[in-house]
DNA sequence: TCAGTGACTGACC
DNA sequence: GGGTCAGCCACTG
């Protein structure tokens, strides 16, 4: 059974929210979500969410904006392609300028006003 | 039920 | 400054 509460569906509804063109880290959610120390069970939710194409898995990489999940995509370079198509600069599975790019949703999705 | 694993992170050497 | 170790939570076997 699926809830709505379930940590996953946390982890979904947050990367969905995700606006194109930006990028956040598994820490950054697990934060947001209480849990700064379970980045891994986010990681862990997007290996669950590998099905659905609804959750935009490629804007979610690793603290250093290493691409590490890309491997999990059908194409190893389909991650970047997806990136760079949103106008994100990917090299090497690594994205450029990352902090520039970086989306929060700790500050994003609690922005005062 | 217990133990192992994983798309991570931070601290220590 | 770079590599290694341990911790954390959730799911599978």
């Amino acid at each position: 059974m699926s809830n709505e509460d379930s940590f996953f569906e946390k982890v979904y509804k947050v990367v969905r929210e995700i606006p194109a063109g930006r990028v956040t880290s598994y820490g950054a959610i697990a934060n947001y979500l209480g849990m700064p120390r379970s980045a891994r069970v986010v990681g862990w939710a997007m290996n669950n969410a590998h099905g659905d194409m609804s959750i935009p898995a490629h804007r979610v990489v690793n603290r250093n904006g290493l691409l590490t999940g890309k491997h999990h995509f059908e194409g190893s370079k389909l991650m970047a392609q997806l990136l760079m198509s949103e106008g994100i600069p990917v090299k090497e599975n690594e994205i450029q300028d990352f902090f520039n790019f970086f989306w929060d949703p700790n500050i994003e999705l609690n922005k005062p006003m």
